[in-house]
This record gives C-alpha cells, sequence and structure tokens, in this order.
DNA sequence: TAGATTGTTAATCGATTAACAATC
DNA sequence: TAGATTGTTAATCGATTAACAATC
C-alpha cells in the first residue's frame, strides 16, 4: 500500500491503524442512522451494536482519533460524525471518474451512497464509441481519448475501474499518468501501479469462493466428505505432476480474465 | 504426498486460517491462467508475483493445505489448481439466488466469473411485479413470492442480496428461513443473522472511503491540513456535546440507507 | 454522591516475514 | 553432485479482547 508512513511527527490522526480506518466508515453510517433520527448521545454499547462489532474494539479505534466521548454518559452523536468525516476525509470533495460503463459501471454511476460522502462522479468514461455521449446516470459517457484531458480539467485523484480484466491494467496506467492516485479495482486482475498509489479491489467471484469454503465445511462434510488425499500419491519421474485428477482438466473451462462484468 | 504431518485424522484442511482463505481464490486465479497457457510448473516466487503477494506468505498458506509442492522444482499447475478448487469447496455445483434486480443486481447475473466456478444462478428475484417474467442474463426475473419454493427447489445455500439497503434484512430473514446459509450482502446495512449463517459484505462506498482517508494523508497535508483539534476543546455544561461544527450539519443530507445501487 | 461509561492497559491471539535446513 | 526451491521454524508485528481505574 505504500502509505507514506514514517517521518512527520503530525501525531494524532498519524499511527491509525488500518484496520481501525476500515472501520470507520462502518461507525459513521450507524451514526448517520442515528442523526436523522435526532438521537443526541450513544454510548459505546449501542453504537457497537449497530456497527456490528463490540464495544471493546469500537472504544479502541475511536482513541486513535482522541478522546471525544464523556465518561457516564457516551458520545455525542453529531459531533463524531463530523470527526470521523473529517479524519476519513470526507468533508472535503472528492471528483471520481468511473471507467468502463456496462451493467456494473451504470450500477455504481447510480449508486446514491457516493454524492452524500464527499464524492462526486465527475465523469462516466468508456471505449466504445457506441456508448459515446449516451446518458447514464444524467452523465453522457465520454470516450476513452479523453481520459488524460477528463482527470486533469477535473483535478480527478480517484479512479474506478469497471472493465473487462483484459483492459485494467492499460486502463490503470492511463489513470495513474494523469495523475490519479487512487484507484478501486473491480476487474479480476492483480494491477501493478508505482509507489505512492493505492489500489482496493473488489471481487465478486472471490467472495463466493470464500462463502463457498465455509458453505463446505457446514455440510457436515457428508456429501463428497473430505477425500483424504488424491488416489496418486508417488510422484512421476520428470515432472512433479502428482497428476491432476479428471476434475482439475474440467475446471479449465473459460474465466480466467474473464471480463469483471461487463464489456467496455 | 505423505504429508509427514501429525496423526492421521481428516485433521488437515481444518485450522485453514481466514487470511489463508482469503488468498487461496487469488492463487486459483493466477494458476488458471498459467494453465490456460499450459505452464506445467511454477515457483512460488513466481505464483507469488502473478497473485501480488509475496512468497513467503504464499508458501505458508500452501502449507496449510499440504505438501503439494516439489522441492527444487516448484508446484504442479494443474494439480494445485485441482488442489486448492477442492479446498475452496469449487469441485461441486453452488446454485445461488441473486435478489434485487436492479443495475447491480444485472451485473452480477451477467458476471461470467460465477459458472467457470462452480456458482450457478439458479434464479434472479426482485421484487417488482413489472420486472417479473422479464428476462437478464438469460433468465426470467422471478418475483419475490416464489422466493421459498425456488429456495426449496433448488437446494439453494448461497443468496446475494443487492435489494436497497430497507429491504435486505427483511429479504434476508426469508432467505435464511427457507434454508440459505451463506449470504453476500451489497446493501449497505448490518445484516442480523442465526447463528451457522455465513455473512460477506460488499460495500463500494466503504471502500472509496477507505482511498479517500489515505488519499487526504498523500496530499501532503497541505490543503486543509491536519486540523489539530477541533476548535471548541472544552466540554459544555449539561450535554457533552462539543458543538459538531458547521460541516457536520451540512453531513446530513440524504443517504444512512439509501439503496445499495437500485430499486428491487 | 452513586451510577454509568469512557479511555487505557495488558494479555492474548492471529498474521506476516525472513531465514534456512531439508531435499528434490 | 550442485543448484534450486520447498516446507517449517521462530521472531516480529499488528489486531482483538477483557478488565478496570478514571471520571463525568
Amino acid at each position: 500500500m505504500a502509505t507514506g508512513r514514517t517521518h512527520r511527527p503530525a501525531t494524532r490522526s498519524r499511527g491509525i491503524p488500518e484496520a481501525t480506518v476500515a472501520r470507520l466508515p462502518l461507525y459513521l453510517r450507524a451514526l448517520t442512522a442515528l442523526s436523522e433520527r435526532s438521537v443526541p448521545t450513544v454510548s459505546s454499547e449501542e453504537l457497537a451494536t449497530a456497527a456490528g462489532v463490540n464495544s471493546a474494539k469500537l472504544r479502541k479505534d475511536f482513541s486513535y482519533l482522541g478522546s471525544y466521548g464523556t465518561r457516564g454518559v457516551g458520545y455525542d452523536v453529531e459531533y463524531l460524525v463530523y470527526q470521523i468525516s473529517r479524519e476519513l476525509g470526507l468533508t472535503q470533495d472528492w471528483p471520481v471518474v468511473i471507467v468502463g460503463i456496462g451493467n456494473l459501471g451504470a450500477a455504481l454511476a447510480n449508486y446514491g451512497g457516493f454524492a452524500s460522502r464527499g464524492f462526486r462522479v465527475a465523469a462516466l468514461i468508456d471505449a466504445d464509441p457506441a456508448m459515446t455521449g449516451k446518458p447514464v446516470a444524467g452523465l453522457p459517457v465520454r470516450h476513452t481519448d479523453e481520459l488524460e484531458s477528463i482527470i486533469r480539467d477535473n483535478g480527478v485523484s480517484i479512479g474506478v475501474i469497471a472493465t473487462p480484466a483484459g483492459a485494467a491494467q492499460q486502463v490503470c496506467d492511463r489513470l495513474v499518468a494523469a495523475g490519479v492516485t487512487s484507484i478501486l479495482n473491480f476487474a479480476p486482475t492483480v494491477l501493478s501501479v508505482p509507489d505512492g498509489v493505492d489500489v482496493r479491489k473488489v471481487d465478486l467471484s472471490i467472495e463466493l469462493q470464500i462463502l463457498a469454503f465455509h458453505e463446505q465445511r457446514k455440510a457436515g462434510e457428508e456429501p463428497g466428505s473430505v477425500p483424504p488425499a488424491p488416489a496418486v500419491s508417488a510422484a512421476p519421474a520428470t515432472a512433479p505432476s502428482p497428476v491432476a485428477p479428471a476434475a482439475a482438466a474440467g475446471r479449465k473451462g473459460p474465466d480466467g480474465d474473464v471480463p469483471a462484468v461487463m464489456p467496455a
């Protein structure tokens, strides 16, 4: 992730653990809901329940931000909303571009959770000339040729990639060259970026595979049941190839670099 | 083979660390790509690079599965593909249902990465009667009324929720009651489920917020620069409310329980 | 004051990493 | 054999958790 660590004594707000940063948005969401219900204060116990974590963890997390609570009372909802928003950098405007306007790109463009948190969709970009000018979520799709000028003219530092896997690295390179330093990648591929550029990835297939792993264990191990070890045990002469069981060959199929969700 | 491990029992495949499970899909993807290029063997160094991790971690991860490599040579690609697939439970068929066919639900339905990994979309379900019967990704959308029968008739154990946040918990409850034990949640809300049910969540807004946090730090701290502490420092009399700065009020706006991406 | 709840400590747990003996 | 690379160890690092003194 190459986050500008070390140096600078700026102290507080400095060493916030990554795990804590990842939970701040959860707290913020729960707090925003309380704020809308005009709830003035909340205890660590209540807020933790609403956010889906335990209270010790929540208090520990908040301790990295400062002492914003009041012993015996709890936390002031509005004040915490502000502090967390500020810590996350949401009190400023973040123009973002979405590249690859297929089903997923369109879904992202229509996502209401962006605008309300300081994110503004500056442009939707797609490589398909047939898409150019077509309105999606109220914005006309721009052609990839304009990528660099769009980034520069809008001061975009965050880019979202929703293209097929095959186009992702190239799009990434262009985004970075044009000045983008944070990328949210939906394409099922590992992107290589220079130091100083952050990449976060969202992969639908991976999430399902993790669920399948646990699901398999829950099944009581009765169906296919834990195959103790492949029938083949001794390794052949030359190659170490312990022979891939039939099922392995069947696995190959398509995919591998199948589009994240849609053509761009 | 002959994993000189401890005793005998099924033991192995038992205590695989969660962090390792989460990386197996990454290795599998890299291996599948190698397999398609007919690469016979790969070293931990090469595979680690392709998967975006370091080789020590990869070898440690694989050690939990067994001893599938050959010293001095590396790993047999086909064999590893099979072993990891089996470990993840991908050698069996997993029927899934997607509930909430908005932009996101449609994007998921069209996602090519499912079928190739053992996941089969058994049905697309939406609450809007106007959607019923409409073909999406080649499947007719079914009405929510049929949810229970669809789950039971197809032996579905994995459900994907892509509804607005407001409908998520109710959909979740019905899925669970009908027999689903693993849920992939795209709605920006915390779902409560009984023990034994796994929930994984994907939240676009959260990922962007985490990027914004790091982006803010990269900005060199010159723009708004690290506000050392709120202008208000002493806590008022009665309520602890240290007064929410103007920006906080502005935060409120809409959202809070805005649809994940689309109405269902 | 008495009750409530924070902020912090310290123990524990899990994950990462470098290094290297084992061994193909 | 000599070179290459795994599988494992042990040290380190970071995250979680329970408990409780501080204090509103």
